[in-house]
This record gives structure tokens, C-alpha cells and sequence, in this order.
DNA sequence: TTCCTTGCAAACACTTTGCAAGGCC
DNA sequence: GGCCTTGCAAAGTGTTTGCAAGGAA
């Protein structure tokens, strides 16, 4: 629903995005892309298929999980979202202006999300020296947060 | 869990690594189990079932895919090697004394490893601030390799 | 001899695709 | 009306598992 990054007038709404990446193609706006595209934002990301299309089926059960899977696709490939693969064997996908990278304790699950510009300008500077140009990234820093620490240490 | 040059006597080489932990738990040294071992080492890392199949399938064609998935997987059990998911939908395997990071070309799939201390100690810095520890991580960095940008240039 | 391991094929979970009906422009 | 999109079910992937035969200890 809401972004953080508004620009007044200029601001470039996934809706808009999205419309401009189907009308260049031929593509059409269904009442089944919009809702995909609505509640994939509403939840802010993480989110797998399943996980997706419980959401949209509260809203309309007829849709089905192609319909997802070809409109994620489509959100994918229009710079929208992005897909990311953890260990679980599904396809998660984010937001992608909210691109950031991960923390996650090994205890309990939780997930710290963080974002840290030194490590990203190190990051094309690596990328650099080996000729490459990045378009993406991917980090996950596995450990225990301090909670679980503070257990492990009376127990 | 970073260093692991050999040290003359004390080297703890993957074949002493995984006989320990099969017989704490009365499992059986294989003569395919060993191939899948030594195939695994001696590529270096990366492989995928199907390719690390193909390989012990030079040696001995009538290894079967189940036996390298069983094979691998106690191998990540055991902590000698470590399961990688890139985009593909396919698991990868590395050699987990040789962690490294990761530059992939979203063009042609090369891999391109690398390490960089002044990345890893931000991590480490970025985690305390969370009060996490950090005991693993995984940075992948997705772009066009050299040949790859040479290649959509002259195109 | 005991019980683990193997190869095969079937089962699985997730995702993609062919097709006829339906819907947007 | 033309052509894209949908839902369904079938087909594809990559991976796991049940089982009977084979093999290590």
C-alpha cells in the first residue's frame, strides 16, 4: 500500500509501472493481475504461491495458482518484484524497491531485515575487479540474535 | 570457520571427517558412497546432481541419482559440503571448507567465486548491531560477466 | 547373520503449459 | 471481433521414498 520513496507528482506506482510494461507489449489489465499485484503489495513480500494465492482466494477463490504464477512472472520481468529461492524449495518474491538483506537467527527463525551502503558499494567494487556489471544481489548473514543468546547463556 | 590449509598430522581430510560420523551412527562406508566423495572433491564444488551424476557415472554407470541425493545429503549432514540455491531450481553443492561468495552472470550462468575481508567484517559489524552472531552467511552478487556485455555490445 | 545400502520406479512438491471458454479493448 | 487471459487438468522439473535384492561388518 504505502512506499516510502514519494516523489510528488513524479511518483511511479507499481500500477503505473506495471500498466506501462503491459500496454507496450499488448497485454491486457485483468481484474485477476490488478488483485494479484494489490495483495502481493498489501503483504509486503516474502511471500510464496501458496502463501499468495490463500490471500487473493479471500477475495476471490476462483483464481487460480497459474494465474499467479504467470502474473508473478509478469511482475517479475517488468522489475516489480523480485523471485528469490531460500533453502525451502519455493519460489519467495519481494518488493523489489525494498530490496534489502537479511539477518536470520538459526535459533528461532526470526528475520532482521537491514541494508547497509558500504557493503553494497563494496559489493560493485568486487563485481568490478571481475567484470562484472550488477544488476542484483543477494545476503543472508545466518547466526543467533541476541535473544537467543541471552537463553543458550541461563539455560 | 574460515582457514583450512592442511596442517601436516592434525589434517582432518573429508574421508576421516565422514567415516566419524557414520560410525557414530552405524552407518556403512559404500563403494558408492566413496566415488560420490572423491567425484565431489576432485571437481571442486558447484555441481548439481545431474552433473556430479554424470561425472561418477564415468566411473561406474550404474550409479543411481538416488544414491548421490541420499549421498550428498549426508555429506551436508555431516557438515563436509553445503547445499547452494541459485536461481535454477536446482541445488548446487560446495566444498563447505572452501566457502566463498558468489558472482553470477544472469547471462551464460558462469560463477565466479570470491572473497573480500573488508565485506566480511561490515557483516560482521551490521550483525553485532543487531546483536546477532554470526556463524555463516551467503552473498550472491547476479550481473553480466565481461564476455557476456562484450557479447550484447556488438550485437 | 544382521541390518544398512542400492537401484529402480513410483511418489512428491512446485511450477509450467495446452486448450477451450471467457473477457478486455 | 480479435486476440489476450483464465481455469482446469495434464505435463514437466527436481528431489524423495518404498521396496526387494545386494553388500558391509
Amino acid at each position: 500500500m504505502r512506499d516510502q520513496t514519494n516523489h510528488s507528482e513524479s511518483a511511479e506506482t507499481p500500477e503505473r509501472v506495471l500498466a506501462r510494461y503491459m500496454s507496450e507489449r499488448g497485454l491486457k489489465s485483468t481484474r485477476q493481475r490488478s488483485l494479484v499485484l494489490s495483495t502481493f503489495f498489501h503483504a509486503g513480500g516474502h511471500l510464496n504461491v501458496e502463501e499468495l494465492l490463500a490471500r487473493i482466494r479471500e477475495v476471490d477463490p476462483k483464481v487460480s495458482a497459474a494465474t499467479v504464477y504467470r502474473t508473478m512472472k509478469l511482475l517479475t520481468e517488468s522489475g516489480i518484484a523480485h523471485a528469490r529461492h531460500f533453502g525451502d524449495g519455493q519460489t519467495r518474491f519481494e518488493i523489489a524497491s525494498e530490496h534489502h538483506d537479511h539477518l536470520i537467527c538459526t535459533s528461532c527463525g526470526t528475520i532482521v531485515e537491514f541494508e547497509d551502503d558500504k557493503i553494497e558499494a563494496l559489493q560493485l567494487e568486487v563485481a568490478r575487479r571481475h567484470g562484472f556489471t550488477v544488476t542484483d544481489h543477494k545476503m543472508e548473514l545466518y547466526g543467533r540474535c541476541g535473544a537467543c543468546a541471552e537463553k543458550a547463556r541461563s539455560a
